[in-house]
DNA sequence: ATCATTCTTGACTGATTGGTCAACTCTGGT
DNA sequence: ACCAGAGTTGACCAATCAGTCAAGAATGAT
């Protein structure tokens, strides 16, 4: 039961790896790689210690796998942008796939901020290649659009971080912002006509 | 060598204890608190793990202390506001005053980050009242001015939230912005200027 | 110079960590 | 019903963890 092999997944291996990402990504998520225990995960999962090495090669692989299958998804709202559609309304669509994303994936966003926390050791490859050939393409499509007088002229840079971190900070920062509004509130009320406020104002010309 | 006590510090115990706090927030804010490890924090500090625990009765305390200096100076630039003030100069000062302590202390403010990532164990209690309160209040004032039509018409929780998003994430996520931005890059250059276009458009009346 | 106090640490402990292994049970094709 | 392979786990291991302790070294007031 090693890693990537030609042999296809039995019902069983399907069924348990999900539990065991799962309950992974609950785990790593909270505590980051070095907090999180094997012990706890197996646990969370239902199975024994050596039932998890049976099905990943170590603790390492586990969280390998929940940052491989996070990656591909990450990129895809950025990649979306469309340079010839309109500008406005593609990057508030753009602003819209990512709080949505903070809405229905919050554990995936806050493994993530937990990995770049601790500098990205696993993921600097991923963030200084493909990640960073991608924000600069889309940079570079803002920056024309800036030019061209069709929205604002705005470091297409610090936009970009601004999204993410307007929108990832619902998921990252929910406890606190419960603690803060109260037992009964929802941090994601509102917040999409805010943002899309916020935006707008930011790029109108 | 116990918890707070009233004998006077020698010159030997001020600066080990700045020697082990200042090793500590190295350690705790890029791993979080289980993540850590005495030893490690010994190491960075330059003394023996024996040492730490004869100025610190446990690692959770050491943990303790440093939140507890952070919390304080967390409240004061929020507590600034001036509701006699004008309101949007006011705010873009606490965007900048905001800002300039990720700029300086990004350490505390990752440190910060790991705890709400891991749900705020710690520190529930003080967001729950005194940082509660506090927002409540300074929401109340900008409440207040938005409907003086003073500044524009926005929800003051999510206008809070997103400067606490916007400027800490230059000190949390500062890893990754470098990585995206190549090495002799700083994340920070612009970082002031595009904040102030940014809340100055969205508050303009 | 004396000496009580403060400071320091090597050697330890019991608990927990990631990971192994041999023996076991279950599954599905025949 | 059989059985080869897939799946499972109790018992274990070495390493690391937070924390203890007794004994020694440095300090500073006299």
């Amino acid at each position: 039961m090693n890693t990537a092999s030609a042999a296809p997944l039995t019902r069983i291996q399907r069924r348990n790896r999900k539990l065991i990402l799962e309950a992974a990504l609950e785990v790593f998520s909270q505590h980051g790689f070095r907090g999180a225990t094997l012990d706890q995960i197996a646990a969370e999962a239902g199975l024994s210690k050596p039932n998890l090495l049976y099905y990943f090669d170590n603790k390492e692989a586990i969280h390998r796998s929940l940052l491989g299958d996070l990656l591909d998804s990450w990129l895809a709202p950025l990649r979306a942008i469309d340079p010839d559609g309109e500008p406005r309304a593609e990057i508030l669509a753009y602003v819209r796939r990512k709080i949505q994303m903070s809405r229905d994936f919050p554990r995936e966003s806050r493994l993530f901020a937990n990995e770049i926390l601790q500098g990205a050791p696993r993921i600097e490859g991923f963030i200084r290649t493909e990640l960073r050939a991608l924000v600069a393409e889309k940079a570079a499509v803002i920056r024309g659009w800036a030019q061209a007088g069709r929205i604002a002229d705005v470091d297409p840079m610090h936009l970009i971080f601004s999204i993410w971190a307007l929108t990832q900070n619902y998921a990252d920062f929910e406890a606190q912002m419960r603690m803060v509004r109260g037992p009964h509130s929802d941090p994601f009320d509102g917040a999409e006509d805010y943002l899309e406020t916020l935006f707008s104002r930011l790029l109108a010309v």
